[in-house]
DNA sequence: CTGAAAGCGCTTACAG
DNA sequence: CTGAAAGCGCTTACAG
C-alpha cells in the first residue's frame, strides 16, 4: 500500500506538500500539483484513514447500535441512518445488540475509543451510565426509537398516541374485548403504547387483555403465542392490536391456524407499520411509522452535533413523529 | 479521554510498561501492575482503537457490504457475519450499497485503507478489479451470497439445482406453465437459478414464462407487478417461482387481488426461504437457504484468512450450501 | 509556495 | 523486570 511518504518521494516534494496538496488546504504551484496528481495515480494511492483520524481527531464515522436488523423496523431506520451519513461524507457502523446489555456494553467500549464521532442507539437501557460518559467525553450521542436518557437527543415516535388511537379506532368499528401484544415494559416504545392502551380502555370502560411471551420479542413466534394466549383468555375477544409488524405477521398465522376470520371475528391492527402490511395477503392495517425518515433525521442531528465547534454544542433536541393510521383489509 | 500517557503518569511508570502490562505481553511486577490497573480504573481508560490499529496494522475488524438490509435474506446472513465475528473479538462495519456500483466503489475506496482487516461482499459485479486489487494488497476478502470473482473465497447457494428442483417438485404436483420472477441476469444467483429453471423446462418439453419489472428486484412491489405480468402473458399459468420470499409476498398479494387461489390454481414457491415463509396466512412452499449460517461461515473464513500468517494464506475456498424443500399451503 | 519538525496514541525491538 | 526510543501514516503550525 503506497504511503504519503512515497507519494511525496516520486513527486520529489516533501510530505507536507502532497497533504496540502490533497486536501486543497493552501495554495500548491499547479505545476508541483500535477506532478504529485500523477504520483498518486501511478501509486494508486489513497490515504490511510486510520492515520488522519488518528492526526484529526475525526474518522467521519458514526456507530449505530441496534437491537437487531433482521425483519424489524430498524432495518428501515438503518437504511435511513446509512443513506443520509454517506450523503454527508460519513460512513457507519452497525451493531447489533440482540438487545442484550452485555453485548451493548462490550461495542460501546469498542466504538467509543477511536472508532466512530458519533454513536446512534437503540438502547437495551440498562447502559445509560456509559452512554452518558461517553457523551460527556466528547462523542455525539442520539438515541432512536427509544427514549432512555433524558438530557440525550432523540428521534422517537409518540408511542402513547398509537396506542391511544388504535384502541379508539378499533373501538369505533364496534370492538369491546382488545387484546395487546407488547413487549417489556421497562422500554419505552411497549410501555407507551401500554399507557395509551390503557388510558383509552378506562376512557371507554373496557378491561384489558395482554400477552406476553418467552419469544424473542423480534419474532414471528412472538406474535404467533401471544395470539394464542390472548384467544385462550379471553374467548371474547375481538381485536388485537400488534406492537410490530412481525408480531401482527404472527398472530395473524395464529388466527388462521384457529380458524378464526379477520377482520369479521377479531380484527388485527399493528402499531408499527411497516411497508410489508399493505402487501400481506390480509392486509394489514396499521399505525404506519415513517423509519426511514426517523434514521435520516438522527443522522443528520448526529452529525451536526459532531461538526459543531466545540463551545457551540447544540442543547439535546426530542425528536418525536406521529404515526399516521392506514386503514386496510385485517382492521 | 485519558491516554497510555496519563495511565502512565498516575502508575508512575513507562507507558511501554503500561502497554505491556495491559497487553500481557511480557512480565510485570504484580505490584506495578497492580498500580497501573488502578490507575486505569480510576482515569477509567480504554485504548485508543484507531492508534492501536495503525501501530499494529490490524484493526480486527471486518467491512460487510450488502445490496440492502431491508426485508432482504442479507438482514439473516448479516447477522449471522455480525454473531460470529464478535466471538472472534472482531467488529463488523455493515454498508449498504443498493447494488449502485458508485455507491459500492466509493465504500470499497473507504474500508480499503485502513478500516478493516477483511471484506465481506455481495457485490454488485461490477467492481471486480478493485476487489481484486484490495485482496491483492493484503485484505481478506469473501464472496457471499453472488460469486463474481474466481479466485476469491464465496459462500453460495447451488442456485441452479434450486430452480431445478422447483420446476421438477411443481411438475410433480401437476403444474405445467410456471412462471418465473427473477431478476438480473447479470447477478449469479439470477443467473443460475434461471438456467436450472430452463434444464428442468426443456426435460420436461415445457415452455418458459418470465417477468420482469421496473421496480427494485428486493421490493415487494417487484413481486406484485411480476405476478401480474405472467398473469397477463399466460392465461394458463398455474405456478410461480419466485426469486426471494419478499416476491413472493407481493406475488400472492397480486393472486390474491386476481382472484386466484392459492394453491388450488397458481401454486406459489419462493427460492430465498427465510424464516417469514412459515408464518405467512398462507405459508409459503419454499427452497430454504441456511443464510444465518452462511454468514456465519463467511465470519469465520475471513477471519482465518487474516489471522492466517503472511505465507501461509489458504488458498481461496468455495463453499456452497444447498437449498432444502420445505413444503408449505402454497404450493 | 514549500520544507522541517512535532505530535496524534499506541507497540515493540533494544538495552540494561 | 522496566525504560528510552523509534515509528505506524498522517496533518499542521512555524519558518522562510
Amino acid at each position: 500500500m503506497a504511503t504519503l511518504k512515497d507519494v511525496a518521494k516520486l513527486a520529489d516534494v516533501d510530505v507536507s506538500t502532497v497533504s496540502r496538496a490533497l486536501n486543497n488546504t493552501s495554495y500548491v504551484h499547479p505545476e508541483t500539483k500535477a506532478r504529485i496528481l500523477a504520483a498518486v495515480k501511478e501509486l494508486s494511492y489513497t490515504p490511510n484513514v486510520l492515520a488522519q483520524g488518528l492526526r484529526q481527531g475525526k474518522r467521519h464515522t458514526i456507530g449505530v447500535l441496534v437491537p437487531r436488523l433482521h425483519m424489524t423496523v430498524f432495518a428501515a431506520t438503518t437504511q435511513g441512518i446509512e443513506e443520509e451519513a454517506r450523503k454527508r461524507g460519513y460512513a457507519t457502523m452497525i451493531c447489533n445488540t440482540e438487545d442484550d446489555a452485555k453485548i451493548e456494553r462490550e461495542s460501546l467500549n469498542r466504538l467509543r475509543n477511536g472508532f466512530v464521532d458519533g454513536i446512534i442507539i437503540t438502547g437495551t437501557g440498562r447502559n445509560s451510565r456509559i452512554i452518558r460518559d461517553i457523551r460527556t467525553s466528547g462523542l455525539a450521542v442520539t438515541q432512536i426509537m427509544r427514549k432512555q436518557i433524558e438530557n440525550i437527543s432523540s428521534v422517537t415516535v409518540d408511542y402513547e398516541a398509537c396506542g391511544y388511537e388504535a384502541v379508539k379506532y378499533l373501538a369505533g368499528k364496534g370492538c369491546r374485548e382488545i387484546g395487546l401484544i407488547n413487549g417489556s415494559m421497562k422500554l419505552s416504545p411497549y410501555k407507551g403504547r401500554y399507557d395509551g392502551y390503557q388510558r383509552a380502555l378506562k376512557e371507554l370502560g373496557f378491561s384489558e387483555t395482554c400477552a406476553v411471551s418467552e419469544s424473542s420479542v423480534h419474532s414471528l413466534e412472538y406474535g404467533y403465542q401471544c395470539a394464542m394466549e390472548l384467544l385462550a383468555q379471553n374467548p371474547e375477544l375481538d381485536a388485537i392490536m400488534a406492537a410490530t409488524d412481525i408480531q401482527g405477521i404472527g398472530a395473524m398465522r395464529a388466527l388462521k391456524e384457529s380458524a378464526v376470520k379477520v377482520p369479521d371475528e377479531i380484527r388485527v391492527i399493528s402499531l408499527t407499520g411497516d411497508i410489508i402490511s399493505g402487501m400481506l395477503e390480509t392486509s394489514m392495517t396499521s399505525l404506519e411509522m415513517p423509519a426511514h425518515e426517523m434514521g435520516v433525521k438522527a443522522a443528520a442531528m448526529t452529525i451536526e452535533e459532531i461538526e459543531a465547534p466545540a463551545d457551540h454544542k447544540p442543547t439535546p433536541q426530542h425528536l418525536v413523529f406521529s404515526s399516521e393510521l392506514v386503514e386496510r383489509e385485517s382492521g
